[in-house]
DNA sequence: AAAAAAT
């Protein structure tokens, strides 16, 4: 479908062209036109098919610039994607002269109240500090004309409810409701359409939750030797752009302190950090000078980084909601994604609620060796070597080059730039959790008996576990990475300055 | 049980 079919108007259809748009997608071209009719509009479409242009379209299409009050008001569940989306609404906007802002706790509020001081037609902010320019009169939302809730059923869950009722109240009556997101619990879509007046629901239907474009592995850990597992596979697979969720803030200094010691480019991001430290973050990551993300769910919705090859669940989530987001960050618009998820023994049965959700089976892999993993480590090396020598200036190496090779073995010589070119595997050490707490969930008895791996999983040799009842034979495949597609891993993540730290170290348990 | 979100 085109977008010149959809009703749009020609500063608009400019705007989708300049940002290389093409067609639109399932959900921009089923609701953009119900919402262009002024219809309340529940959109449900897999991650990275497009939501914020599906709403954003419309709204920027009814502003009217004579009225200068704010006409649209966003919701979002954190700061990053208020200022993604805002960021992407002022896009779209520009040709037209509409002016979108953010507003978002954590960040000066008087710079804030100037910019809405600028007459923005569009607002876009988290709920703490929208009420609180409420509070202050500094934002009036008595002409609102359309209300969206991003990321919908976060929003309306608890914890969010009671702010977001507080900020609708402040909306008119008679104002369009729009409810997106690529996840809606029933209990909770119930919640939402109490917002909504004759809701028209487009639900893009898929076989499942999660875009195809994913390629969803889980492995069996022990918790003690999770940190060792995944950063073998980072040698295997090489990601480039790479996301690992933890469950806690904690866990994430932690997991990413190990990283930096091992010699990634890492960094933490989570909601204890400063407002300017996040940004920060997100820039660095944007900008390709951090090569793997940590990051708690404050990163699992919306964050639209579409060079994102690799999602690691270095914990799984008890949420199966947000697993679907969080490996949503990967797979988007259209390219292909790997997602691995780490699965403690007493943590089976999430691993079954996700599969359950997204009606996709997760496919099992065996921990590396780690013979494998360095097997994997001279790979990248040797591919390395091939652009070093025509990118390295060899006339000032020359002559010691000279030198060396009259004293030393040529294989000697280049066994030793290839441990150079390999990474120390400095310990590092995680502190355990609390294990979760075991669900024991009534009414879990319907339907749904995932049998893997068959009951007698006791001594299964190095961790294998998979072949789970339906498999095909084709689940005992077992790297995703460095297969036939990818080509293009710079240098899996290692930091370029030659410079490893060696010694050991222990994250210490603050407790 | 955790995370997010105002100071």
């Amino acid at each position: 479908m085109k977008f010149r079919e959809l009703g749009l108007s020609e500063d608009l259809l400019k705007a989708i062209e300049d940002k290389g748009f093409k067609e639109a997608t399932p959900i921009q071209a089923e609701t953009i036109p119900l919402t262009l009719q002024g219809k309340d509009v529940l959109g449900q479409a897999q991650t990275g098919t497009g939501k914020t242009a599906a709403f954003a379209l419309p709204i920027i299409e009814h502003v009217d610039l004579d009225n200068p009050n704010v006409q649209a008001l966003v919701i979002s569940p954190t700061r990053e994607l208020a200022i993604q989306t805002q960021s992407e609404i002022s896009r779209f906007g520009k040709e037209k002269g509409v002016k979108a802002v953010s507003v978002f706790g954590g960040s000066d509020i008087r710079r804030q109240i100037q910019s809405l001081k600028r007459r923005p037609q569009i607002v876009v902010g988290t709920p703490g500090r929208l009420l609180d320019h409420i509070n202050r009169k500094t934002l009036k939302l008595d002409h609102v004309k359309t209300l969206v809730l991003d990321e919908a059923d976060d929003m309306l869950d608890m914890g969010f409810l009671d702010d977001i009722e507080s900020i609708i109240k402040q909306v008119p009556e008679d104002r369009q409701t729009l409810l997106f997101s690529a996840t809606m619990p029933a209990q909770i879509k119930r919640v939402g359409v109490q917002f909504m007046k004759d809701p028209q629901q487009v639900t893009i239907k898929a076989k499942e939750l999660t875009t195809d474009l994913v390629d969803q592995y889980y492995i069996r850990v022990k918790q003690f030797e999770k940190f060792d597992i995944m950063t073998r596979f980072f040698d295997i697979q090489a990601p480039k752009v790479t996301i690992v969720f933890c469950r806690t803030k904690r866990r994430v200094d932690e997991v990413s302190k190990g990283l930096l010691l091992r010699g990634y480019r890492a960094a933490g991001i989570h909601g204890d950090l400063t407002q300017n430290r996040r940004s920060q973050i997100m820039k660095d990551f944007k900008n390709d000078k951090i090569d793997v993300l940590v990051a708690t769910d404050v990163a699992a919705r919306g964050i639209d980084i579409s060079s994102v090859t690799h999602v690691y669940n270095y914990d799984i989530t008890q949420d199966s909601e947000s697993y679907v987001h969080r490996i949503g960050r990967t797979g988007r618009a259209g390219r292909h994604g790997v997602s691995m998820t780490f699965v403690e023994p007493n943590e089976t049965s999430y691993l079954r609620d996700i599969e359950k959700l997204t009606k996709v089976r997760m496919l099992p892999l065996k921990p590396p060796s780690a013979d494998e993993a360095l097997k994997g480590q001279l790979e990248v090396a040797t591919k390395e070597i091939g652009s070093l020598i025509e990118k390295t200036k060899m006339d000032a190496f020359a002559d010691s080059a000279e030198e060396l090779l009259a004293q030393y073995d040529a294989k000697d010589l280049v066994s030793v730039l290839l441990s150079k070119m390999t990474r120390n595997q400095v310990k590092v050490h995680i502190s355990a959790e609390k294990p979760l707490p075991n669900k024991n969930k009534r009414g879990h008895g319907g339907g749904y008996r995932g049998n893997r791996g068959g009951g007698n999983h006791r001594r299964n040799g190095g961790g294998y576990r998979g072949n789970r009842g339906g498999g095909n034979g084709n689940n005992r495949r077992r790297y995703s990475g460095n297969g036939n597609h990818r080509d293009d891993h710079k240098n899996g993540g290692r930091s370029s300055n030659g410079k490893r730290p060696n010694k050991s170290f222990t994250i210490k348990n603050k407790d």
